[in-house]
DNA sequence: ATACATCCTCCAGTCACTGGAGGATCAAGC
DNA sequence: GCTTGATCCTCCAGTGACTGGAGGATGTAT
């Protein structure tokens, strides 16, 4: 037979939240776990890799739905990569965007923060230049 | 007697949703609009100078609660400075750390976007970067 | 008179969890 | 055998910052 986790392991090892891993199940990220006689859910290697995938795509800043279709292309391998390398790249794409519009912001709120010179509120240039901020950034 | 706008006219001046003002209004970012006869809300120009600065502020990526100091700073122009310009910086120390961690990301993700060759999903490198993926990512 | 836009309130949903109440079960030490 | 404390269970409410829709009243233009 082989080692057997409670949830608090699996929480551990992968550095997961224990109502994270039951709100993952929930929602179907993760299958229904078995359970001992006392009803307490119980874990084996497979399922730690999975939870692991799914925290991984997580940090790499996958959406759930992105890591459920992540999830359906590991568990079929005869199916087109293709697909996966499409996922990575939009995403890839959007954290350019993300990037781009960070350094604009980072640039005028420079200019904001250094602009006070410690003063009333009436002469703040921090004030003032949130007020007048027009950031040309696209919603989408 | 000055210009009276509609709630629809604010939306379209400061690019702001119907629903949001209301909303804005409901937290008490807003005051409590006048009302036409018929209980239409009724805003002037200080209340559209009012959603310019807090649509501003959230463009900068200001929270509500940084918002709402700032906002107070504002009303009570004798107040000091120092704490507008402090808010300001703190943002921008955080807005620094967000796109460190994105650039990470990005590089995580360029090595594994371009790692497919377009076979089948078994020897997918994408998913199998992600499950491997272990990116050093600090939570706070 | 009619059509259509705009407004109102109220409420549910989004995303990805997080935290807590209230109670059961487990492992270890005495 | 008993107690203590950690861990587990389910269920539910809350987060942030909105967004969207139902169902109905009002305004404006033709």
């Amino acid at each position: 037979m082989t080692k057997r986790l409670a949830i608090g392991d699996l929480a551990r090892e992968t550095g997961t939240k224990v109502n994270t891993i039951r709100f993952y199940e929930e929602i179907g990220l993760l299958p229904e776990a078995l359970r001992t006689a006392s009803g307490r859910r119980s874990y084996d290697a497979a399922d730690l890799r999975r939870l692991a995938f799914v925290r991984h795509g997580r940090q790499l800043g996958f959406s759930i739905p992105e890591i459920r279709s992540l999830l359906a292309l590991s568990d079929q391998p005869d199916r087109d990569c293709g697909a996966a390398a499409a996922i990575a790249r939009a995403h890839l794409a959007d954290i350019g965007i993300r990037i781009a519009r960070l350094e604009t912001l980072r640039s005028a709120l420079t200019e904001v923060a250094t602009s006070c010179e410690g003063g009333r509120a009436a002469e703040c240039r921090v004030i003032e230049a949130i007020a007048g901020t027009e950031l040309a950034l696209q919603t989408d």
